[in-house]
DNA sequence: GATGCTCCTATCGACTTGATGGGATAAGTG
DNA sequence: CACTTATCCCATCAAGTCGATAGGAGCATC
């Protein structure tokens, strides 16, 4: 299962992709993002931050700060997110190529059960997330209503 | 990533093939299963009263009891024990098949662009983890040297 | 009826997850 | 220059999960 934490994180990069290709070269607010997705303002905080380092965006700070895509949205793909937040997409460390251990139980890699079935899984879970691109979830997302524009206009939409 | 409980309950599971599949029709020892897979005994019990639960295995009481395959080992998948202890395949709640529940975040599910790429990833982890069996990774599966038959004779063979 | 196995529940520590808070730092704006 | 407003960074928190262990009850065989 995913975490939540890589479930927001999707959804938020989606939505900087949204933003991005509309010709918009300006970051995004954490607080926009964060009201439109529904996700909790700090912890979206912790998110972006760790996206950061991973290498995935790139923040602006002071008064028109905020975030935006590192690359281009169609060189983003769901897999290097996932990976930036929840870790490998194998199953067993043993048939991770980005995190690869040893495992202590099975005495010959070559023979194991197991491990052959993971790494198949892990071969096809791999082609499909990183196929999927930033570029075309923008395309494809249902926009909640109409895409909801940035307020700059100082009149906070709740309580 | 699959939790270290759902990897011994393979090799378990496995183990129990491979001994089921000799002719003998009687019990396994639990002591003999984790001695021989290098699981903490205990732990294995738990592991196989939570399979037992699933109806994956049937337990026989008494001085000659044990655990066996509740069904013959190639009907047996490698998706029926990874369900059964670490639960559904999929990443997201709203792909589940054997336990889906509505995600809050998506307004809607047929454009949702995640839900989209985590429904091929269910698939596709589902087609192979459901065409893996028992049966064929008992005979594929490297056997711990000679496979080792099972001590009836008293002597503990550790201190 | 003794033996030796499964059965069941309870607990443990360590770690992870999801989330919050306070304040430092930086960049625009008047 | 000072003020506003945003990100940045660290620290902490409660609740849950994971991996493992413990003690004893129940039951079939010898």
């Amino acid at each position: 299962m995913l975490t939540s934490k890589a479930k927001y994180a999707l959804r938020a990069m989606i939505d900087l992709a949204a933003y991005a290709s509309e010709g918009e070269r300006r970051p995004v607010f954490i607080g926009d993002v964060a009201e439109r997705q529904g996700i909790p303002r700090r912890f979206l905080e912790n998110i972006l931050l760790e996206l950061r380092k991973h290498g995935l965006v790139v923040s602006h700070r002071g008064k028109l700060g905020g975030y935006a895509l590192a690359k281009a949205p169609d060189l983003i793909t769901f897999a290097d997110i996932i990976r930036a937040i929840d870790g490998p997409l194998a199953m067993t460390p043993c048939t991770s190529r980005t995190a690869y251990r040893r495992c202590e139980d099975c005495k010959d890699e070559a023979t194991c059960a197991v491990r052959k079935a993971m790494v198949r899984v892990r071969d096809a879970s791999a082609a499909i997330l990183e196929s999927a691109t930033l570029a075309e979830a923008a395309r494809t997302d249902a926009q909640p209503s109409a895409p909801q524009l940035r307020r700059r206009d100082g009149s906070s939409s709740a309580a």
